[in-house]
DNA sequence: CTGTTAGCGCATTCAG
DNA sequence: CTGAATGCGCTAACAG
């Protein structure tokens, strides 16, 4: 590999002014930055990550915290679409995305902690929401820049969120007036998530401009008998996401009940379109949230962003 | 933060002899690297990873390198937890995980170039194996050290893999013998991966020493009807994996079968235990597999390892 | 506009 | 067994 030191050999310039021409510093001539760009690519000059990170204090390195996995939070491959979103941005910026991912809090906050600490990264991104989180804590404590992606925890935060609360109205409406539907459904987790209240909220509003009844059925709480011979007239059905819709169905299997009532979901895993293919999808275009979420990291005067989502009839691929 | 000069000084000694104790250079007295240590961890004092590695030509770092997704790939909850493993090992050697994840072939290449050129990135996790891949390839030539999660592409690599045979035998054993069933059939995704020809040869062997017949239903070419008028003796299912269950039971639709037959599917993902809670499942422990493939990364010596499974019952958690 | 110098934190020669 | 000096590759303060 050749060093900043052999670009400015050939380009006979010292090694300050090679230094400067490559990050595009306006004290030099544009005459000499072209020349020893020229050189650079000539040699195949690739400046080093770490020497520049020693230098600078900060490391060219964009740190991922993933959510502890639980029951109630299992491993989901919106994530990972979310990161490949995300890294396709800073592989352009020749930044690396590293990944704080455990199966505790406690190893999760050292894991953030030796980043900010022994590597430098003080740029992250949060792929969840959670109160009183040890880990967001500390990152405000040490003054990290972080971008949370999903719902804001705190006032200051900066964040990148798809419009739930858009995307529920949307998706009633979609249900109420293409497929029409009277009495739609909504089928909630019981975990009070926020993304999940905000698309209850969009539900409400689209039911109440069309003069509608909102209705819904808690996973959690709700006994599918009892509920559904008190409300015999639901004849559609929206899920706040796909593991709700699945766990609903499967609750219905032990009544008689007609699974194939039209019906929409949020998100769009090709478990659930493989379980499910009849069921209209939302798609809360996970790449683009990642994407995105990198270009509103570096872009520090903005503090938030939201994202859109399409609607995926249910033969579409 | 404190450096290693804090400590020397503290610790009352040079910072050459500061570096050889912290890193238990034996030409240093225990009793030094006794007080150095000490005065360490008084001092909470932290290596800094970016000066370790611009000095050893080597990060603390390791990249994982994730297929890139296409309909037959699709982003998989199981790579994530593969990595929770990893990293769970990682965190406690005071590594980072880096992740090198993209939209298409190019662009990794491109990415896992950076990391090993740019930031001195030289061990690495391939969660693929693909014939005429070049990025293992590149690897190969870079003399880099890598470990492939999956069957080994290469004479020479090393790798990490479920006994994918040895699990197909127990699952089909199972069905046999804990489930009664006579006549299993194996469905296959019909993409012909090596995991899934594996588990088709445990498949077969046990049906062999059972004195059964094998058969196999491909997703890609087989038409439920005629298949099932043909082969009305089918009693009990197999599938190779949970993808390919979900996509049989959505073909099954069409067709008048009894779906309740007895079922085992490999993997055990959240999404299936909701979409079908009754089938068995044989879990591959994607997080020991991670731990593991760390474990072996590090130990030159060996040059591969097979991990284990657990069949789980259908009601289990 | 460009060159000289120093320093980021650590490992590692080379001396002693 | 330990210390002083050097260098890894790059940026930035200081000079001109």
């Amino acid at each position: 590999m050749s060093t900043i030191k052999d670009v400015a050999k050939a380009a006979q310039v010292s090694v300050s002014t090679a230094s400067r021409a490559l990050n595009d510093n306006p004290r030099i001539s544009a005459a000499t930055i072209a020349k020893v760009k020229q050189v650079a690519a000539v040699l195949d000059y690739r400046p080093s990550g770490p020497a520049k990170t020693l230098s600078k204090g900060e490391a060219s390195v964009v740190g991922v915290i993933f959510p502890v996995t639980d029951e109630h939070a299992p491993a989901n491959p919106f994530q990972l679409d979310i990161i490949r979103g995300a890294n396709t941005e800073l592989v352009a910026k020749n930044y690396v995305l590293a990944t704080a991912i455990c199966q505790d809090e406690a190893s999760l906050l050292k894991n953030v902690q030796a980043m900010v600490e022994q590597s430098q990264i003080h740029n992250f991104l949060v792929l969840y929401t959670k109160a009183d989180d040890p880990v967001t804590a500390y990152l405000r404590e040490k003054a990290q820049n972080f971008v949370i992606i999903g719902h804001p925890s705190q006032p200051g935060d900066r964040y990148l969120n798809n419009d739930n609360q858009l995307a529920g109205q949307k998706a009633t409406r979609h249900l109420l007036i293409e497929e029409g539907v009277r009495q739609p459904l909504l089928v909630c987790s019981g975990h009070h998530w926020a993304y999940e209240a905000d698309r209850q909220a969009g539900y409400q509003a689209a039911l109440a401009a069309q003069g509608g009844t909102a209705l819904s059925y808690d996973l959690q709480k709700d006994e599918p008998a009892a509920f559904f011979a008190a409300h015999p007239s639901v004849d559609g059905i929206i899920a706040v996401d796909d593991i709700s819709l699945l766990s609903f169905y499967n609750q219905l299997q032990t009544v008689t009940w007609p699974k194939q009532l039209p019906a929409i979901c949020f998100n769009r895993s090709r478990l659930l379109s493989l379980a499910s293919p009849a069921v209209i999808k939302v798609d809360m275009m996970p790449r683009q949230l990642g994407a995105k979420a990198i270009n509103l990291l570096f872009d520090k005067h903005r503090t938030h962003q939201l994202v859109g989502f399409r609607i995926v009839s249910a033969n579409e691929k």
